[in-house]
DNA sequence: GTCTATAGTAAGATAGAC
DNA sequence: GTCTATCTTACTATAGAC
């Protein structure tokens, strides 16, 4: 059973010390905690804005609910992983295919660091349409660092792109689940040394 | 304003035709049908009784909930598609990666007559938990027809088979969201293609 | 075992004061 | 922009007739 509330004292506002951008960003951050220790369907905004010391108020306002909460979470990351893979492709120099393999680094390796966001958003349990539109996105970045590897877009480098863009998420999501650094490590470089083995499906003509 | 509801008319339950194994077969179409147009979480298990035309008092008798009407569905999906990898291995003859090819095969070919299960299973809106225990089942599955071509389960075989796990699962929910029977024909045969050229991951040594 | 009817509860969403 | 209070929906659970 659980305990009944004692009564919550009604008091003023608590200030309105947050502008904006320190609303959003706290009822990001809070979003980012709740989310990774419930999931999105079992998580509540009610949680969310009390860890952030706002209220469901505000959050409507700015996000307009639970799903664009979510969405929004992932943009910000998203924005963070795109700046890696750019410096990273940049710093590979003129092999194509090189930079398509310090990305895959990078991904891979980013992935313990936040892997926290990496299970909020590879383990399913998201807005609906949430996975399909994640899944098109990898595989058109996968494409576009790829493209002039292969002629055009035929049906066999669509599988192609498939497959590597599967294997990175699928690593990226079983580093995230790792208990240790070391292990998430190891596995990474294992990844990387697989999705390197691959390089005769893209150029075997 | 809205139209008062005239009076439901009670009458009497329609005849009880139903056996259990009757009932739960029926549910699970209608949920088969339910899941498949508005997915797991925007499905309600009244609209799914009234399609089986059954009671939400019978769902709840025989499967407990909503999420477990889910993974009762997917379990007599699953039940089929095991019977069809191990008819497939068992006429593959001896050769263990020709097995596993057979086996990819049936399930590749497969998706696109099931493509609404596939769909369902494979998008992401699903139970907590549910992709998680997808995907170990199905890193489970793939290690498990391949064993016997790698030493152990060193690092490096553990990311062999989350590479052709993962590709074998994103080729199928890519062939179920094809248009035509056709196109789905052609991602098969490409995906097994690109598949048989991993055989050099399996057996390097 | 199956059905109807209904209560309980959680939580997403909205309204309007400040 | 932020807040509290309230509305609404829908899953969950139960009671009791047949």
């Amino acid at each position: 059973m659980s305990m009944q509330q004692i009564g919550r004292r009604r008091r003023r506002p608590k200030h309105q010390w947050s502008t904006t951008e320190g609303t959003k960003r706290s009822i990001l951050d809070a979003a980012r905690t709740i989310f990774a220790k419930h999931g999105f369907g079992d998580a509540n905004v009610a949680e969310v804005v009390e860890l952030a010391g706002s209220s469901i108020g505000s959050l409507y306002h700015h996000f307009g609910g639970k799903a664009e909460v979510f969405v929004a979470l992932w943009e910000r990351y998203d924005e963070g992983q795109q700046a890696l893979v750019e410096d990273a492709v940049a710093q590979a120099g003129d092999n194509r295919w090189d930079a398509f393999l310090a990305a895959c680094k990078v991904l891979l390796e980013s992935a313990w660091e936040s892997r926290d966001l990496v299970r909020i958003f590879a383990e399913g349990d998201s807005p609906a349409g949430f996975v399909r539109e994640l899944a098109d996105q990898r595989k058109a970045q996968v494409a576009d660092l790829l493209k002039n590897l292969r002629p055009a877009d035929d049906g066999y480098a669509r599988a192609v792109v498939l497959t590597l863009s599967s294997a990175l998420a699928e690593g990226r999501r079983e580093i995230a689940r790792s208990r240790r650094a070391a292990d998430a490590k190891q596995l990474a470089a294992n990844m990387l040394h697989v999705i390197g083995e691959l390089r005769p499906l893209v150029k075997p003509s």
